[in-house]
DNA sequence: TTTAAAGTTGCGTCGTTTACTAATGTATTG
DNA sequence: CAATACATTAGTAAACGACGCAACTTTAAA
């Protein structure tokens, strides 16, 4: 099954507020759509998705734009996912009546469960490239 | 993302196998269909899958039918999901060119890779309900 | 206060994918 | 050879995804 692209998006564009998250300032629509090679029109219905999920911050108004609304290391792949697609990651058909059909199920549901807990360990801090050199800090994860 | 229903009907039809898979006989197309209310013209599309895939071995003509190819206990998830989709449970796009495209890429690839080992952790046996007493047949309609 | 920059919302649409149906072909058995 | 059951391919209608566009609202700055 194929991931989202709107999912796959919503990480780069967040992956890009984190990298300047030290900054403080807010990110404009156009200069976030520019740095991550999306449609700027496409990219804010993806932000604002985001932003009623509560990750992202908005500015309305002139100098407005996005900021994250926690740090980095606080948002995981899972949170994002969840945002983005419905409560489950993996969504698996209630049931059709057939004899397995309920098991089968089940099945599934454990797998999303043991996926979530998976992406639930990978913060938004492995999505972005290390500091360059002579800027702020100098950790590796 | 939705699980296709294709795969779901893939380990409906595979625990129906395996269910009866001590007695050893061959299954039909209209039967396994029948007990997992599934129509059995696109029935047939999964099966050919599953048996190209080496998971099912089928017999032609008068008497023909299908079972699995191996004991349940060797068939997983993620054998299945595997056969009936593209090398990978979970696809993300290789990149559009973004800053954050190939880190966000990487990111879901480990994701997919969690995800496979812990299907490959649910064999079928775990989707076929527990022998009734009495051993008996139980075609219901 | 005006103005223009920037986010917010909703609708429309076009192309792809999915989930089937149906028709025809092919192998096996008696 | 004829009956039976799997195999293959083509076709299709509905759903979904990925956008584009336009009208509206908010707010900083001139």
């Amino acid at each position: 099954m194929r991931l989202p692209l709107k999912t796959e998006y919503a990480c780069q564009v967040l992956a890009q507020l984190a990298s300047r998250h030290d900054a403080g300032g807010v990110r404009q629509v156009e200069e976030l759509a520019a740095a991550e090679r999306l449609s700027p029109n496409y990219l804010v219905q993806i932000l604002t998705t985001l932003r009623q999920a509560g990750i992202v911050i908005s500015r309305r108004g002139k100098n407005g734009g996005y900021l994250l609304a926690r740090p980095p290391g606080e948002i995981t792949l899972a949170e994002i996912a969840v945002a983005m697609e419905g409560g489950s990651l993996i969504e698996s058909s209630p049931g059709n009546g057939g004899e397995s059909a309920g098991r089968v199920h089940d099945a599934w549901v454990r797998a999303n469960e043991a996926l979530m807990r998976s992406c639930a360990e990978i913060p938004l801090t492995e999505l972005v490239p290390p500091p360059a050199e002579g800027e702020g800090v100098d950790w590796v994860i």
